[in-house]
DNA sequence: AACGCTAATCTAAACGTTTCGATCGTGTCA
DNA sequence: TGACACGATCGAAACGTTTAGATTAGCGTT
């Protein structure tokens, strides 16, 4: 900028408001000035901009797994809304990984991003405060914490395990297994809840053998399936409370020889582009993406806007069960509607 | 800092040599600064100091599609190396839009990153010179760049669809429909090529009514394949040069009441997880996705590292055909082998 | 002609670091 | 004891902006 106003003659402060149109410049110093950027082919320099203005334009986003195609998705839109308000992204994946998901906060508001938006993992006491000192809008997404009262957007877990265990149930269903995360997190938690709801609510008892707990990946699906599709009295239909691991389910089911849905029906959390086409076509949860993505960025933007002492907002949305042809009537079922 | 200083009753310049380690400083003053940090809880302001150090330590990435399953696993394997690097990565989707790519990387240089991982779209004139005049380092990801000469990880694309769709020779089909996408990047190019060359190794005749140009979204894929299904004479398999395409493929097929493998042959670029478990399992060529991220991430951190003057380096990874059961023997295969 | 008002422009401080060169003790050696 | 080197510390400039406040010129009023 320097060499540019000494090019045009002219001071800094001048070139500087031309620029951002702080203030009138006259029409012969505004052409000289013009001129002067583009013989020197001068970009202002951001990062000072960032330093006086103590604002970078930039947000952090952090995610356990992008590879998740529930949070490829999210990561998508929020990616777009930001860009569209033309603000910068800065993508970090926390591996599901409580240090990592540290280390990666503590990084982004070091280079000072102007806000949060956190799909966090485990405890929130660090988180919490990390965040408060930081004097950064956080939202938390897609999973609540307890200890930080901030903006937040997830879905109603419970309500829609509950909606799919119970459409299990009402297929005459009576086993169901159940595969699951490690329930630190709140969507892991909500959704155990929804199962045991749907059971009792249909006066089913509770078998904890049905119940596994795994990491979130594949392999873990794969082993929890492959336990239960072994035990004596195997389960009619397996529920997976994520993506990644009904993937485990399926290959568990196939290594051993049975069937979907013929021999043991599937249902899982979050739907992906794939379930309509390949068989068996999935039975899912399928969560609002779009919305969740948009929701996040819209109140993140809102409290960069200025809107910083409104109390926290919480939005929950709704599931949907998206019926496809992975579950199949029991006998049970045929009972009741010849009844 | 200042007010650490103050606190310790030292100046700014030993409280900079003790954290950056700079400069020896004497137990008592380490001691007394120690503690004015974490009674402030001071935190190193990252945009001073990149102003004045003239780096970031953050790079940026633009793919066209993050929900594209390949773009979303390079994205993963990029964004790990460059965390453990302790860098960050901003991360800009185009759309497989050129004015959105060109904005994104404007944006990205205006934030000074210290280098750029590009997987570009349409046209490499503008971004060569929007890259010339900024003085980051570039490597292009997946698809090569005719006018801009620097480090570059890319598949033998030719070669792959060569093998895949003399693997769909050999089991006889002979009316073989492509659906790719505008031809205007390299890997569609290189695949087409790859196609031609294979039908010609064979001695059989390109019938340009079997290739259709699509805009890489499944609905493309789908009303390329209802097009192609429709005619009088439709072919025996068909090949999508792209992941999503092929969905809108299955869907096609699945539509018009047909179905894979037993009526069409189905075989797609790029491998997806669930290749393996649902049926049909999809017969894909797949990229080493590990290997390109971090390839990628490589030829970057060693320009990062300061080795700016060495040549451009072109790398060129090998495909690998997954061959599952979604493509069925011909009668043709059948003469070939008892002859 | 003196005055005040407005619009245009400039000067200089500030943002929070890093770093060069200067300063100041202290100990060593001749 | 004086010269000297060395280690520790500091002062101040610099990075490239923004912006408050000062300055200047032009113009209409009285």
């Amino acid at each position: 900028m320097l060499h540019v106003a000494e090019a045009a003659r002219v001071s800094v402060a001048t070139v500087s408001a031309l620029i951002n149109g702080t203030a009138t410049v006259s029409p012969e110093l505004s052409q000289r000035i013009e001129q002067a950027i583009r013989d020197i082919g001068y970009k202002r320099n951001a990062i000072a901009r960032s330093l006086k203005m103590g604002t970078t334009r930039t947000i952090g986003l952090t995610v356990p797994h992008i590879t998740n195609p529930f949070f490829t998705d999210v990561v998508s839109v929020i990616q777009q809304a930001f860009d569209r308000a033309g603000y910068a992204v800065m993508l970090c994946c926390t591996d599901e990984d409580l240090n990592t998901q540290d280390d990666q906060i503590r990084l982004l508001l070091d280079r000072m991003v102007d806000g949060l938006i956190v799909a966090r993992v485990g405890d929130g006491a660090i988180l919490k405060g990390i965040v408060d000192d930081a004097n950064v809008p956080v939202v938390l997404l897609d999973r609540i914490c307890e200890g930080v009262d901030t903006d937040t957007v997830v879905l109603d877990n419970q309500r829609a395990v509950f909606d799919a265990i119970t459409y299990l149930i009402n297929l005459g269903h009576r086993r169901i297994g159940y595969i699951t995360g490690t329930s630190d997190i709140s969507p892991m938690h909500d959704r155990m809840a929804g199962y045991r709801e749907a059971l009792h609510a249909a006066g089913l008892p509770i078998a904890e053998e049905l119940i596994r707990f795994g990491n979130f990946h594949e392999i873990d699906g794969y082993n929890a399936t492959m336990q239960m599709l072994s035990s004596h009295d195997r389960p009619s239909a397996i529920f997976s409370a994520n993506n990644p691991m009904v993937i485990g389910t399926m290959k568990a089911i196939r290594d051993i020889g049975l069937s979907c849905p013929e021999d043991i029906s599937v249902a899982c959390f979050d739907d992906f582009p794939w379930s309509d086409v390949f068989q068996p076509q999935l039975t899912t949860v399928a969560q609002p993406v779009q919305a969740i993505g948009e929701q996040a960025a819209n109140l993140l933007l809102d409290r960069l806007a200025g809107n910083r002492d409104a109390p926290p907002r919480k939005l929950v949305l709704k599931g949907r069960l998206m019926i496809r042809n992975s579950c199949r009537p029991l006998g049970a079922m045929a009972q009741s509607v010849s009844a």
